[in-house]
DNA sequence: CGTTAAAATTAGTCTTAACTAAAAATAGCT
DNA sequence: AGCTATTTTTAGTTAAGACTAATTTTAACG
């Protein structure tokens, strides 16, 4: 196992890569809260380590071994998230933040057990994938909420789990994953306007584009 | 919240005083799995903390501070180890290494969740008191295994939690908390002989010495 | 195409908590 | 009491991973 850091990193380059977002320096130090300087010198102790290619001045891509190392961390992230919010009734907007401190205690034989009390799940409390013990993840080929046209109905597969006041926010509107909304008008300026249990509301853009759906017409309900 | 070390070494300072053994450097390495200047290192900075008292060369105790954030620790530690055995199967034997990990990381939050869960219980698996939130730990006014009469009953309140080998022995023999067994001979070199269920077997004094346990006539069973 | 702003890197420092090796203090034994 | 063995402490080093400040590279724009 790596140390508490790497692990860290790794998971941020993974849910940046996950997004066909580029991994910088900048990026990095955003998301992990730290500075500059201190992202640099951990790319290139990641890439001593054969984890991540380095390119300076562009920002690192996680090797095989790095993707590896990351989706055990990702798998151990989103089974905890998911633990929490089942076992312990926690509410989802705070999993992300309890599950990225447990993640790193998680021994495999914990990691186990936690699997099968949950059932083999699939999906965290956002919808977001969990990487099997193996290091496969399923593909997504889904669509943001701010792509559709106006009067689709969809489902909602996955939300972004980082935002804890959006997510209450998502929450109190019943948008949870596997939520059906009809989109009631589209704009990249003024956000998405759609009807959701008969309530019409707008998201701005920056939102609806971390809401992932399908349509329902590709997954009739059973 | 104090580092992990820190809250390593309060825990073991708290399980030393607690079967009123002092806390020396050399016990606290062994313990930890330290050197001895690493040890005295943290001794002086524990005191700096004012979290102990520091006597060079005779070890540390506990102030009231030290203290109370030693039983915060041992209550997640106490915790974690019931909630890990009940609510996933974990062995009595593997409990307390992984709650040693996982003490780190609990939130208040998390903490009155699982305490919550698991009913508010007021003893480990192992039947070491919890200490409550506020810092309070029930008495432990028992005999050891090994100061008893022959021919007496008893009831098993607690063992030691620290070796898994042995527990896994006792856990075959059913030595449980709350087990009855009736002492057929004591003697300090060959130990203690004693029979559970029917089985006579030997414990030697070391181990005996750690099973703390309560006479039947005490407590008429319900 | 050169100037400037933003981003990334380098150089050097700090903290935590370990370590080794050497010195000092304590305890045990005759 | 005095010698020896053990225990503890001191002194100095190391590693991880953060930091600041200064410098270099890239990108953007007139």
């Amino acid at each position: 196992m790596h140390t508490q850091a790497i692990e860290d990193y790794l998971r941020e380059i993974y849910a940046l890569q996950e997004r066909d977002e580029r991994a910088t320096t900048s990026t990095l130090a955003a998301r992990l809260d730290v500075t500059a300087a201190s992202v640099t010198n951990m790319f290139k102790k990641l890439a001593a380590l054969n984890l991540v290619l380095h390119e300076p001045y562009k920002g690192v891509t996680l090797t095989p071994a790095g993707l590896k190392a990351a989706l055990e961390v990702v798998r151990h992230h989103r089974l905890i998230e998911l633990y929490l919010a089942e076992a312990l009734g926690v509410p989802w907007d705070q999993v992300h933040d309890e599950a990225e401190k447990w993640e790193h205690v998680l021994s495999e034989d914990m990691e186990d057990r936690i699997d099968a009390a949950l059932g083999y799940p699939t999906t965290s409390p956002h919808g977001a994938p969990i990487p099997t013990r193996d290091g496969t993840v399923a593909d997504r080929p889904y669509r943001s909420l701010n792509e559709l046209e106006p009067g689709q109905t969809v489902e909602i597969i996955e939300v972004s789990d980082r935002d804890p006041a959006l997510l209450r926010y998502l929450g109190e509107l019943g948008l949870y994953p596997r939520a059906r909304l009809e989109i009631v008008s589209n704009n990249p300026y003024r956000g998405t306007v759609l009807r959701v249990n008969g309530v019409e509301c707008t998201l701005g853009c920056d939102v609806a584009r971390h809401i992932f759906v399908e349509s329902v017409s590709d997954i009739p309900r059973e």
